[in-house]
DNA sequence: GGCTATGATGGCAATACTGCGACAGCACGA
DNA sequence: TCGTGCTGTCGCAGTATTGCCATCATAGCC
């Protein structure tokens, strides 16, 4: 699939050159001589990552970027003929992913872009609750191939409905899940139960897992949100 | 929330000085003199992201990589003394994500960690529908994903309803709301409860932020007119 | 300074939410 | 057919939260 990125840059040389380099290895380039130029473009032409020089006229890459991320988390990596590295602190703070100084080597620059590609298809991966069947939560592992459950290696024998439940509460220590996420976790998205249903499975869970450890607490209740496993510390 | 990051390199000063920095920062360090030594540990010690010395005695970074790819795609930042531009595209073809030269600043270092990290959270909130986004005014830092509220990293237990309108203030510090739109920002804009109730509200969440901070006093009142949350400077 | 409108705060009853035990319906295998 | 285990609900009791009131403090205005 073709990777669609954002080029925005005042100077034509390297607008053309770079552009031309880019579509040679296969993505798709939009070019933008400014700030302004590229808000309007991008709004009616999204694209996967985005590359913008920080010194633009009209409206610039730091103030660019600042209103990209009020509504996204598309990559986007810095050019600056600048080479203060306060800059480069500053422009990554900002919420940029990448930042190259002029004059750049173009074979560098497009590594850091299939660099940064990889990283968003990556963590897309890692975010999908099927790519991985083995959990692994400190004490806690869960296995939805051989469907087992151990806390401290020892076996805890939970029902389907509740692996599910505490798969999707342990996948994202730390995170609230409502009661109707839990119950698209345990019973996909077209089913509906009573809240309190859920409110069951997680009082079996819970006493499932105190009975190998007293101590067990890592499911906390947060009231009128939902459950969340404990994050490490 | 802390971080783990795992910093292998077989220098010793280099290894004792930046674990002081990242640690000074927040994160939680386990560092590695190589990369055989830390194959083994990774394995017991998962982490967050890795950081690679490329030449290193026994196992070196570039092979530590393809063997971490195996089964991983934990975020890797490579460190090298050649200042070889075909190392650092190769380097990045590799796998790695990041790649910084030697002598490097342990700021930029630590932006760069940040980047690579926040790029990993953004990409997992973009997988889950219902994420919100994180707020950061300062000392404050709302989590909506995560239900949590901290005062200069210290937790402040708000309820719900306390979150929603602190967030609506802390949205836009600066700007007056009136109680009709903090109101809509708890409730929707079809409930309405008396006045007053917005004043309780305000009262719980300053007692609560004074609880863990006596001097808190960022809810400003405008008289005759509503709150707004004070503008940084 | 007085006067009035508006806000801050503590308290309290009403309400909402959760944990837990109990139980009936159901599926499934013996 | 019976027994067993799982599941979805319900009711009750305990607890957290909330809306509102009374009272006191403060701001704005003359």
């Amino acid at each position: 699939m073709t990777n669609r990125i954002a080029l925005v840059d005042d100077d034509q040389n390297i607008l053309a050159s770079v552009a031309i380099a880019l579509e040679a290895e296969g993505f798709s380039v939009q070019t933008y001589k400014d700030g302004e130029d590229a808000l309007r473009g991008l709004d009616q032409q999204p694209v996967d990552l985005a590359i913008l020089d920080i010194k633009m006229p009209r409206l610039d890459g730091m103030e660019l970027l600042q209103r990209i991320r009020r509504d996204s988390s598309l990559p986007v990596i810095f050019l600056t003929s600048k080479d203060d590295e306060v800059d480069e602190v500053l422009g990554l703070r900002m919420g940029a992913d990448d930042y190259i100084k002029k004059p750049f080597s173009q074979r560098l620059l497009i590594e850091r872009i299939r660099a940064l590609l990889r990283r968003q298809d990556m963590a897309l991966d890692d975010a999908d609750p099927n790519a991985e069947t083995v959990l692994n939560r400190g004490a806690l592992l869960l296995d939805g191939a051989r469907h087992l459950c151990t806390w401290n290696r020892r076996p805890v024998a939970l029902t389907v409905t509740a692996c599910l439940i505490l798969r999707h509460l342990a996948m994202r220590p730390g995170h609230v899940k409502n009661r109707d996420q839990l119950m698209d976790a345990a019973y996909g998205d077209s089913i509906y139960v009573d809240d309190r249903t859920i409110d069951s499975h997680i009082k079996r869970i819970r006493r499932k897992l105190r009975a190998v450890d007293s101590a067990f607490n890592e499911i906390e209740t947060l009231y009128g949100v939902g459950y969340r496993y404990r994050e490490s510390d």
